[in-house]
DNA sequence: ATCATAGTTGACGTTTACGTAAACGGAAAC
DNA sequence: GTTTCCGTTTACGTAAACGTCAACTATGAT
């Protein structure tokens, strides 16, 4: 299916799982630009692609006016020198931002893998504690 | 001064950078539990972990729902058998929902990676052309 | 005594990101 | 021809996560 050329918004509700309102939501944002035929909207994969990064956008917690920035960047017209630089600092910012949310990911996953291991060892502990019982 | 042993809201305001406004709502929803001393709030070192743990949910897209589930999931007693495979399903789905964001990371910051070349290229043929013209 | 400083307690306001319901349009199926 | 299905528009509703007063209270400084 992905490899048509358009889609319906029925398409998308059920590639995506989002709702219908949700991508004439993003549509009235700007974020989404459906070519029209009479009534209906038309997705082209241009719009596929943006709704791809706007939703990989809200995994990690970006607001949607971030979600924006973050896309222009990826369409910037290269412009002046003036321009290039502005962009050049408006991506570090978003790497920061990126860098910061993986470390706290790495934290998070290694607590938690700590956790489970407590779980796990506990879990054979009662187990054998089970197993005793029934022995005796 | 995280060294302390207890502090004033007005410490961890300066500290985490968030408003007392904010910390009292983290409070009123259950996530801090702060000692009283006659009307005010004494913070012990267990708040200040909390409240750690809160904002890193945080940048990470968290909800403060899914946020208290995490913190519950560290502080879970081990409790009986059922409990534990709950706890232990509970911890994949969050290991499985980090490690999706850190695709989506990995992805972005690879795209803006990109983005950075073709900046800095551009901005280097600019260099480029405008010595040109000062030569002409 | 009073003034400034820090903290508290309601209570209502605000923004974001949609949900939900009503009312309508077009085409396709029966 | 009229249901049925899919889509649209308009508009009001809502939950989450605080912001923003306003009106206290306690405490230390002057």
């Amino acid at each position: 299916m992905p490899g048509k050329k358009v889609h319906t918004i029925a398409d998308l509700v059920r590639e995506f799982g989002v709702t219908a309102r949700t991508i004439r939501f993003y549509e009235a944002e700007g974020m989404l630009t459906p070519e029209r035929q009479g009534q209906q909207r038309l997705y082209h994969p241009r719009d596929r692609v943006r709704l791809t990064l706007i939703l990989r956008g809200k995994r990690l917690g970006f607001t949607l006016a971030e979600i924006r920035e973050i896309i222009d960047l990826y369409h910037a017209d290269p412009g002046e020198l003036g321009q290039l630089q502005y962009f050049l600092d408006k991506i570090q910012e978003r790497r920061a931002d990126l860098e910061q949310k993986r470390r706290d990911i790495e934290l998070t996953l290694k607590e938690l893998e700590e956790v489970d291991q407590t779980c796990r060892q506990r879990l054979s502990e009662l187990a054998h504690a089970g197993s005793q019982e029934a022995a005796e």
